[in-house]
DNA sequence: CATTGTTACTTATTATCTGTAAGCTAAGTA
DNA sequence: TACTTAGCTTACAGATAATAAGTAACAATG
């Protein structure tokens, strides 16, 4: 009664493959989006494209400069793209590319479990 | 045309409920799932209970002390229960709860994710 | 023309967390 | 008593994050 969860999906586990080890390429994708505060830049870009500070203020206590960092590692990740607009007081604006678009099925599973489970929310 | 998906499935978005902010349960869920080694720990409980220098062993980089805080945190977040072996050598057989086992869905989603987008991996 | 305001970052400093290695405890064995 | 195994715990250096201030480009204001 140790190995197979009885899931209805006829999907078999792609995070189990060797035998004792970590998945490396799970661990790697866990290692990015675990990063503090990329998940939650994620999941707001997933709304559609926002601009540098919208993003700041949209997750609360992140800095700017962590903003800034994060926003870097996933441009280099290939997860987000950068397009800088033409208006009068300058801007910047983020957005997901394909492949960061694609990680809302991962994103929308965590949100139901958090709701879920931690639902009795004590901050 | 900022807002919603246009994904197949009839399930509404759960972490997009406030218009401005991140989503609340979703950010304490990745903030905890998410910290460093503890998607990891959870993906090597989800295939069953194991024994703490197991686990160890399991996650290349982890050290014993980072594997003993984030059992810790996690068996304070009710997502991991912790057992005493009787057997000659002493032992801790550390299990997924009902609420950790739970994640296999994310946990899944997450690394159908990776096996797309990070296949090429390069360490 | 100088002042102020906006947007998107940088830089500097301080606090917190992680990595590495060693030590400690408890149970059992010789 | 000494030794072994398993599971932590402590100590300390180095990496990462938090906080606050500063910079550059432009516009509007005085």
């Amino acid at each position: 009664m140790a190995a197979a969860p009885d899931s209805a999906t006829a999907d078999p586990p792609v995070v189990a493959h060797e035998p004792g080890v970590v998945c490396a390429i799970y661990h790697q994708a866990v290692e990015l989006i675990g990063k503090r505060w990329t998940g939650a830049i994620v999941s707001i870009l997933m709304r559609g494209p926002v601009r540098f500070n919208v993003l700041v203020s949209a997750v609360p206590g992140m800095s700017e400069r962590l903003c800034a960092d994060r926003l870097r590692e996933l441009e280099t990740a290939g997860l987000v793209s950068r397009r800088v607009l033409p208006g009068p007081p300058v801007g910047v604006e983020y957005a997901l590319t394909e492949a960061g678009q694609d990680l809302n099925e991962a994103i929308e599973a965590l949100g139901k479990w958090a709701h879920r489970w931690l639902e009795p929310v004590r901050v």
